[in-house]
DNA sequence: TAGTTGATGGCACCCAGTGACATGACCCTG
DNA sequence: CAGGGTCATGTCACTGGGTGCCATCAACTA
């Protein structure tokens, strides 16, 4: 096999592209295969053609390379809770939120539930999702006040729907319960309203 | 110094008592005044008179020493959980526990701060948190579920209460609010009613 | 008295993570 | 086109968390 392709006059890149993707991909692929414990860093460098060191140039650590879709999922909170009518409520603005997550989510399902395996599978990784959760609560807190919303119900509102998000999120990825995203956020939204009232 | 107790005819221990409680002293001490990163191992170990090797023996791993109480919280959570009257909600027996556990870290206001300071500084120590959190939750989800309330109902009354500890917990140990923790909690599982409602 | 138990120490080892420096193709600019 | 700067990557040495294995030795026990 030549380094190069065949009949391609165009300038030779020094580095394959995507070394980003290239790592992402090999993580999965490996936690999913060996297991998060049985893989080590250099593993993962190798099988994307590159070098421990410069895993460590893309991601902080060994666990975050499976959670760099996170920023993208805050901003898509962030911008429905700002983006929700003057008239809502802080639970409501939420609730907007969570619609729009389930809607970004559904096509990604096969994907979810094999990234959520391995996660479930090892505390270290759970601990790390975990606290994404916990930062996206703040941040969508943090763009209630930004709506006008007093603290502590500016806290609660969000970490009410981050607890709905992640209690829907698993039950959507468990193979057992076959409900669109979209409405299991409805149907838990609507009983913890009715657990709270009791 | 001598090695024993002067006057004192009985046998000599081979080893210091409390080999744990030591460890655990020389940590908090440890983090707090050079911090979490810049403590090792070693160092409390030999803080403690004991050797890094010991130290493992009684912690999993360097932040699990922080965290030694939680398995009895999570006790007192559940038996209050069982203990509710039968004619109580979901989320009344959750309350109930929830001011139990108000009760019991009431006396320990000071410490309660001091080691919240710590791990609020540390981003690792805050994962361990979370996932302790995470684990009293699924405690009291499967407590109600023996008192027979069904899912999704169980886990979302627990995660609820917890999350409502856990704000009122920040706001307890944190100067500007001088409340008693038993009114915060009260306070917040009002709002989170309000917030839930609207 | 001899054997056993159990908390500890010692040691070698693996691997995550970091700092410092080297490399070399690409891109300017003169 | 020559020379210098940029930047993604590689190389290497090092620290520290965490583990497996075996040694130690007082206290207990048969």
């Amino acid at each position: 096999m030549s380094l190069g392709a065949i009949n391609y006059a165009g300038p030779m890149p020094r580095w394959q592209p995507d070394a980003r993707g290239r790592l992402q991909e090999a993580a999965l692929t490996l936690y999913r295969e060996h297991g998060y414990d049985n893989t080590t860093v250099a593993e993962i460098a190798t099988r994307a053609g590159l070098t421990k060191r410069t895993f460590f140039r893309y991601f902080a650590d060994k666990r975050e390379v499976l959670f760099a879709g996170a920023t993208d999922l805050q901003e898509l909170f962030v911008g429905e809770v700002l983006a929700a009518p003057a008239s809502a409520s802080p639970i409501e603005a939420v609730a907007a939120a969570l619609d729009a997550a389930a809607r970004w989510f559904e096509p990604m399902r096969s994907y979810s539930a094999q990234r959520q395996l391995i996660i479930a599978a090892n505390p270290e990784l759970h601990e790390r999702e975990l606290i994404k959760l916990a930062a996206l609560a703040q941040a969508v807190a943090q763009a209630l006040r930004q709506r006008g919303v007093a603290d502590p119900a500016a806290i609660l509102s969000a970490e009410a729907g981050i607890t709905v998000f992640r209690v829907a999120f698993d039950r959507w990825v468990d193979d057992a319960n076959r409900q669109p995203f979209q409405q299991l956020i409805g149907e838990l939204l609507g009983e913890l309203r009715a657990v709270t009232a009791a």
